[in-house]
DNA sequence: TTGACAGGCAACCTTTTGGTTGCATATTGA
DNA sequence: TCAATATGCAACCAAAAGGTTGCCTGTCAA
């Protein structure tokens, strides 16, 4: 899950997921182009190593046809965060948000 | 929102964020040891800058009490993670996945 | 068969990150 | 008052992250 959070934890490579959420099957050419377009520029070799790290993460899966690769969007790791982890803070009992705000209150 | 996947990024600060919904109003202390009997031992200060990150991003709110400082978790950042952006990927139509599982079959 | 196209690999560089040590400050309680 | 306690601040350091350039490999199409 490690591997995940850090994945995320850079913009550039949430808004490769974004691209590929939108349009699934994209070369890297085609991811490169998109990213550049949203005023990311980037050379081909920076986002190449995003991918690989996404990739490790398990957020995308590839597949090679001929002298291309196509890479798809992999929801699951997120929903699995979102299920195992994040569940946790929602269930945050208000009670501690109260108490910060009576003592803040009081002073 | 950036701020925020940084500071989830790490897992020590995963930790705190654990530790402080498990019991709310901890100090700096009882942060510290509360992480080294979890086998993450670290100095006081190291805990410190990574209460100020998790600060940053409104993750965790403080107030002061004589010498000591009081942390609580603030989980409305989570939340709004949840709800503004996974939920974007939950959406995503299974068409991709099936598609690469096609393709993966057919050769 | 050969040039153009898509991508991979590796070396290198700079900035950020995570952590430490050492010292300073402010509160508390005897 | 004064020593112990709780935290803050700053300098410093090693490692990791993000990015670039240069070159190599494999595939397609004329």
């Amino acid at each position: 899950m490690d591997l995940v959070f850090r994945a995320l934890a850079d913009e550039s490579r949430r808004a490769l997921l974004d691209s590929l959420s939108a349009k699934s099957a994209q070369t890297l050419g085609e991811l490169c182009s998109g990213l550049s377009q949203e005023g990311v520029a980037m050379t081909r070799q920076a986002v190449s190593k995003h991918l690989a790290i996404l990739e490790e993460a398990n957020l995308v899966a590839t597949v090679k046809r001929g002298r291309e690769k196509l890479h798809y969007l992999n929801p699951v790791p997120i929903a699995e965060i979102a299920n195992r982890w994040i569940r946790k803070f929602e269930r945050t009992r208000v009670d501690a948000l109260v108490d910060l705000k009576k003592r803040l209150e009081s002073e």
